[in-house]
DNA sequence: AGTATAAATTATAATAAGTTAATATTGTAG
DNA sequence: CTACAATATTAACTTATTATAATTTATACT
C-alpha cells in the first residue's frame, strides 16, 4: 500500500503559500499585479481601499513566503509576482460561486 | 483609477478554497484521490497515518467547501475530487523548495 | 441481540492569523 | 537640518484553526 509522508518540506511549502493565497485581500493584490505588473503600496491600498498599514502588512506576508517580490524607488515600494504559477493558482479557484 | 470591491461573494469563495487546499493534510488528500481516484476514509488515513478522527475532519472541511465529494457505499464512505482545477491549484504551487 | 468495523461528531486546549491603532523608519524636497 | 510623504513595524486584542481524545452513529456479520 502506497503511503505518503507529510513531513516534506515541499509539501509545507506548497501549504503555507496556499494558505497564504487564500485570503481575499491578498488574491485581489495578486490580480492588481496580474493587470498591471507593478505598484506601490500606496497604489495597492488606495486600489483596494484599505488602510495603509494593512496593505503593508499582506504584503508583507506574501513577500515572505516569495510570492511578491519588491523593490524600492526613491520613497516608494514597488511590488510583483515573482511567478505566474502563482496566478494560474487563483485563478484555477476563481470560477466558483 | 481602478478599484476593487472586496466584498464580492466569489473572491470570498476563492479565497475560502485555497485556503482550505493550503494544509498538507489535505494536500496529501488530494493528491492520492488524484491517483486513486475514490478512496475510502480508511484507506486514506492509513495511508497518511494519521488518526481516523483527523482524516474524517479534513475530509469533511474539504466536503464542506465542495472540493471532495462522497458516497457512502455500506459502511464504507468514498471521497473523491469534485473538479480537476483544483488539482491544478495545488500543483501550480508544488514546484517549490 | 451482540460485537466489530467504519466514519462522524463534539469538546477542549494549544497555536496561528487577522485587525487595529499607534509609533518608527526611510527617503526627498525645500 | 526640518518637514513631509511613503512604508514598515510593533503591540494589544480578537478570532479562527488545528490536534487530540472521547464519544456517538451507522452498517455488517455471526
Amino acid at each position: 500500500m502506497k503511503t505518503i509522508n507529510l513531513n516534506s518540506e515541499s509539501l509545507h511549502t506548497a501549504a503555507s503559500m496556499l494558505k497564504v493565497l487564500g485570503h481575499p485581500i491578498r488574491i485581489s493584490i495578486i490580480e492588481l499585479l496580474d493587470d498591471t505588473n507593478k505598484m506601490s503600496v500606496t497604489e495597492i491600498f488606495k486600489a483596494l481601499k484599505i488602510e495603509q498599514a494593512i496593505a503593508s502588512h499582506h504584503l508583507n506576508t506574501l513577500k515572505n513566503k516569495r510570492i511578491l517580490m519588491s523593490e524600492r524607488v526613491g520613497k516608494n515600494t514597488y511590488y510583483s509576482v515573482s511567478d505566474p504559477n502563482l496566478i494560474s493558482a487563483v485563478n484555477s479557484v476563481r470560477s466558483y460561486k
